[in-house]
RNA sequence: GGCCCCUUCGUCUAUCGGCUAGGACGCCAGGUUUUCAUCCUGGAAAGAGGGGUUCGAUUCCCCUAGGGGCUACCA
């Protein structure tokens, strides 16, 4: 049988990355079989839908390349693909269940169950459980009479369908990447199964969908291990094969306690998000920060997702979208939560700008600079190269080298002080008008020689001359090669700069 | 509290009984460089603890400890 995932995110605010990562690991392992990966968007419940989620999940993936086979605007032999749209398809399974007693009525209302809950507590029961040992004692249609079950519901009393866990036995599964699971049925509780208002819960939405959609791999995170049981005695009640499991471990906060949540992004100082998230009510009003607009490389986040509890079982690291597809598999996924490394996903970020093709590199500069329009390709990775040597980000190529394509201005402070003297500036000119008259190529490698013949003839050191020259060219102490830049800039651009630093800082010179 | 999952350098991880425990990020030192960065070389840094099984355990089993998840008419 083909192999068939789902990602099942449910629209009650942006993606974070840890539902990301789960994505990803969905659709690698589709791919990697040549199976389909399906989007199915669980907005069954009403309460918490928030306007604007399922863009913004369609739209993150699209970022990272994670295209949905079938879903939402992608169409498919097994829709719709929302459950809200699917919320008629449901009532069946949950007849079904209820005529073959694995399943029943209840009425208690939510604050009748509360005030139990309590009730229990003070007893000393931490998590009473609507159970086997105690739906004896509530309202549902094991302990009722037939007759008031009847009557309650054609009065139309609220009532939701529960699941019915046998008192005793075991239920065990195997799990892909953790092995033979067992839970003890005394243990479980009745889930509810069918809410008051009609819908489904998650837990019979879920099996339900991935049966009719003939999921074979339900790959999720762990946080969903405990409920697990429940899902596969849906399967065995509704006379359904079941599909393999793949519990993923959790990503965890880098300082410590607990999973990364969605509020840690603020706190932590780095996004927990792909893409930037807007008030739904009031777009104009950014609520959390995303990776794509910190200026992170899609192909570098999904590296770096990708190895969070997964690798190849080499030192390999960097993988393009494509290698992950052919090397991926769950049997190398590991166990054990993994904390979130935002540095390292920086240096991912880095590693990928280097690595970009000469036409990303030509098409980055000229996105960056205009004013290069006109210059050769040549040149244009060049000037991406001078740049992405000392950089991690994108955005940070402008201010890096913005002295490549315009006069600096002011020169820093701290440079005047400490190259711009007398002497200095003397032997500067002198080497520039040297410069001048020899007119030969004005290459990188002519004008290191020419200037070498210099500072011997002068017997001077590079330290005297180079420092006023690349304060003059560019306004600061630190960047590429000067050699490299002045071949850039051009003689008159040279002689120009030099002049008017003189021009302007003469007076400040000691 | 109960149930379930997990446990190798600070972090991500390799090791599927033979280990002088490997790699990467980060960190430190040295070299290259007019400078910053890159780059190169080197370094510090780990098997939670206790029992077994075995000729031999990081690797298998048990216990303890620690971490995490779940414990809703949410997913």
């Amino acid at each position: 049988m083909a192999t068939r995932t789902r990602f099942a995110p449910s629209p009650t605010g942006p993606l974070h990355i840890g539902g990301l990562r789960t994505a990803l690991f969905c659709f690698l392992h589709a791919r990697n079989n040549r199976g389909d990966f399906i989007l199915r968007i669980e907005d069954t419940d009403q309460k918490r839908f928030v306007p604007g989620a399922e863009e913004y999940i369609l739209e993150s993936l699209s970022w990272c390349g994670i295209t949905p086979d079938e879903g939402p605007s992608f169409g498919g032999d097994f829709g719709p693909y929302r459950q809200s749209e699917r919320s008629a398809l449901y009532k069946p399974y949950v007849e079904q269940l209820l005529r073959d007693g694995h399943a029943y009525y209840a009425f208690d209302t939510s604050d009748e169950l509360t005030t139990w809950r309590r009730s229990m507590q003070k007893q000393g029961n931490a998590s009473p459980k609507y159970s086997a040992s105690t739906r004896a004692y509530l309202k549902n249609s094991l302990s009722l009479s037939a007759q008031e079950v009847e009557e309650r519901i054609q009065r139309g009393d609220d009532y939701v369908v529960r699941f019915k866990t046998p008192m005793a036995g075991e239920v065990r599964f195997y799990d892909e990447i953790r092995g033979w699971i067992v839970f003890q049925c005394h243990e479980l509780d009745d889930k509810v199964l069918m809410k008051s208002d009609g819908l489904p819960t998650y837990h019979l939405a879920n099996v339900v969908d991935d049966h009719l959609m003939e999921i074979t791999d339900v790959i999720r995170g762990e946080e969903w291990l405990p409920s697990t049981p429940l899902h596969v005695q849906l399967y065995e009640a509704l006379g359904w094969t079941m599909p393999n499991f793949a519990h993923l471990p959790l990503i965890l906060k880098p300082d410590g306690k607990g999973k990364l949540s969605k509020r840690d992004g603020d706190r932590l100082g780095f996004p927990v998000f792909p893409i930037d998230w807007y008030n739904p009510k009031d777009s104009k009003e950014l609520i959390a920060g995303g990776y794509k607009e910190r200026g992170f490389e899609a192909p570098a986040i999904v590296n770096f997702l990708a190895l969070l509890g997964w690798n190849p079982g080499n030192n390999q690291e960097i993988f393009s979208l494509e290698d992950l597809i052919e090397t991926f598999s769950l049997e190398r996924v590991n166990k054990s939560g993994a904390k979130f490394d935002y540095q390292k996903a920086c240096w991912f970020n880095s590693e990928y700008l280097n690595h970009y093709t000469s036409q990303e590199k030509v098409s980055t500069i000229l996105e960056l600079f205009p004013i290069a329009k006109g210059r050769s390709e040549n040149d244009l990775e060049f000037v991406f190269n001078l740049a992405s040597e000392r950089i991690q980000f994108k955005h940070e190529i402008k201010d890096t080298i913005a002295y490549l394509f315009e006069k600096p201005g002011i020169l820093e402070d701290k440079g005047v002080k400490k190259a711009w003297k007398t002497e200095k500036v003397a032997h500067l000119e002198d080497c520039m008008q040297r410069i001048q008259i020899a007119n030969t190529e004005f290459s990188a490698p002519g004008l290191e020689t020419m200037i070498k013949q210099y500072i011997e003839e002068k017997s001077i050191s590079f330290g005297q001359l180079l420092p006023p020259l690349r304060l003059s060219l560019t306004g600061t102490l630190k960047g590429p090669s000067i050699f490299d830049i002045m071949s850039f800039l051009g003689l008159p651009e040279c002689l120009e700069r030099v002049e008017l630093a003189k021009k302007n800082y003469t007076s400040k010179t000691i």
